[in-house]
DNA sequence: TCTTCTTTCCAAAACCTTTTGGATTTTTGT
DNA sequence: ACAAAAATCCAAAAGGTTTTGGAAAGAAGA
């Protein structure tokens, strides 16, 4: 049904090698029959078939999103659509197309993940939203596939990453708290299955010793990145230390969270209790109080994704673990 | 480089015909071979190349996702990653990908959208997102390609749609806060460029008029379904109707701006303002006060499109325009 | 035993492109 | 005007699968 290669050859007299190579710049064409080629195939509407070319050149210029956590909880997705959009973006620029694989789907329980990407001859994955006690990690890290993951460490032969330097953000929130009087600050952290909450955790209890504030385990508090965590992760914390005056959340989502237990509760912020969360969703200007958080950057961490891989695909560049710089915003709550 | 049909072939002593079939089920090979060939192409790690199968078989088995909002304006996420999650999900279940084509990049603005999914022989599209105004849109209408658009009401030869009923979901709104005993209901809509802008007004008003409270026109302003832009719909609107007591919002997150807005004036919801909100996001559980507001079925209309698409591609069906039933969901802010 | 179905298998074509290795024509150098 | 070099073109192979139209072998019926 679509017009090939073939009808272009013939309408415009000339063999399919010489339709090819006219089409793609190649210079061992006449300028006249390259006109000429170039015309009949406009006219025919010809769109070469991408497909097709896969199989010959045997690369289909496409990568795996794969996203653990494409599921019903939604702690996650206002950070990862960001990174998403970013990632698409550098992606088609670089004449590569995204194709979204899911770990829980029915189908992929069956299929493996790997299996996934051989049966489409994907060129290279990209990972996120994936914890550290996912099965799937293995397979990634293993894997001859050109990938790269977001928010985890992994480095090794054919797996790069990119993140943002936690350690140091969380560092930067407590120097900032520090700067700013407060003595008892606690932390309000995300599940342990994230590796970027073992990253906050370590730069929190650097940044409190190196402050001289001390590290007392009793003020971290492990929550699971939603609403409902922050809320709860703050109210446990209060309740062990009625004398705490700062606390940390490790992501936005639970420092609103917390910020709508304190109102509830009659404490105001910043006056009664400083809050800091991380992220910077879009969500943190717009709270009252707004929220001073960590900034990341999102689209950048998509768009060094992209590029890595891409990198790594195409001139087969040596995978790196990118870390990107956090960025402290000062709002009102603090 | 990986295994191919014809070294199963080798390794099994039959010809690739015969694999073909024992791998697919064919009824005409013994029970004997099949078994030595599964296990043999099991032994090898034979992935069939989903790239020649789609070359053979003219079917890509990928759907496109053309979502022209994947900006850098965050406003719709909130509501379209859980559509998302559904369409996904229902997608890989029946056994179809999804590769994501935004409209926004510099490539697409190029190569029209058409030609990409013409390259790509992508067997559907779901688009998402758009705008009554996008100059796309009348690229899908035309296209032979299935599709089904979400939120937009086109209906033509190979495009369905799926949407929620919104006049009757902003009448239910209207409905239940005249029962509620307010007389002056203000509204804050979304931008005009959005279909489901022009619905949720047309039930504002024939809610309004219904429940014989005339329509007034000052009572309505247009925002762009931003926080910022909520807010200051609601403060335009007090200026000019300083005994309005109730406001009901185009979406959750225009209605949270509305909310902070409020609280910042020191009005307070619900005693002195109600509002109610749109779309039902994570948002609105864990607002404070908690939001009263209409419910979509997100990941139902994710999976509807999927399942209509998959049967417009696969049986040649029929599209058709599908209409979710909305509910009303009474928090604390009416 | 001979014919007629079944069952089981396979060679070859088709899908649409890119690339290889040469062939043909034109231009350049002398 | 002749040899060499450059420019322009093309036939055929390759890539990995499915499907078509038979062929070969075995079983059933006479």
């Amino acid at each position: 049904m679509p017009v090939t290669i073939r009808d272009v050859a013939k309408a415009a007299g000339v063999s399919i090698t010489t339709v090819s190579r006219a089409l793609n710049g190649y210079s061992d064409v006449g300028e006249k029959t390259r006109r000429k080629v170039t015309r009949i195939a406009e006219e025919l509407n010809y769109r070469p078939s991408a497909v097709a070319r896969s199989l010959v050149m045997n690369q289909t210029r496409t990568v795996g999103l794969l996203v653990s956590e494409l599921t019903k909880e939604r702690a996650g997705h206002y950070f990862m659509f960001q990174v998403l959009y970013g990632m698409h973006d550098r992606l088609a620029e670089l004449g590569y197309d995204l194709i979204l694989v899911s770990t829980t789907t029915a189908r992929q329980r069956l299929v493996s993940y790997l299996d996934f990407c051989m049966e489409r001859r994907l060129d290279g994955v990209i990972v996120m939203g994936i914890r550290l006690d996912d099965p799937y990690i293995q397979e990634v890290v293993d894997s001859p596939l050109p990938s790269v993951v977001i928010d985890l460490p992994l480095l090794s032969d054919h797996c790069g990453y990119v993140m943002t330097d936690n350690v140091h953000g969380a560092k930067l929130v407590i120097r900032h708290l520090a700067g700013r009087g407060h003595r008892k600050i606690g932390f309000v952290n995300g599940h342990s299955q994230a590796a970027v909450s073992r990253d906050r955790k370590r730069g929190y209890e650097e940044g409190m010793l190196q402050a001289g504030l001390g590290y007392d385990d009793t003020q971290v508090h492990e929550a699971d990145f939603t609403l409902q965590g922050g809320a709860d992760g703050l109210k446990h914390l209060l309740q062990c230390h009625p004398d705490m005056t700062a606390v940390f959340f490790a992501s936005d989502l639970m420092a609103i969270g917390g910020l709508q237990y304190a109102r509830e509760s009659g404490i105001r912020s910043p006056e009664e209790l400083a809050i800091v969360g991380y992220d910077d969703i879009e969500l943190a200007e717009f709270s009252t109080p707004r929220l001073t958080t960590i900034r990341q950057k999102r689209s950048e961490m998509g768009m060094r994704a992209a590029e890595m891989v891409v990198a790594m695909m195409k001139d087969h560049a040596a995978p790196q673990g990118v870390l990107l710089a956090p960025e402290l915003v000062v709002r009102d709550t603090t």
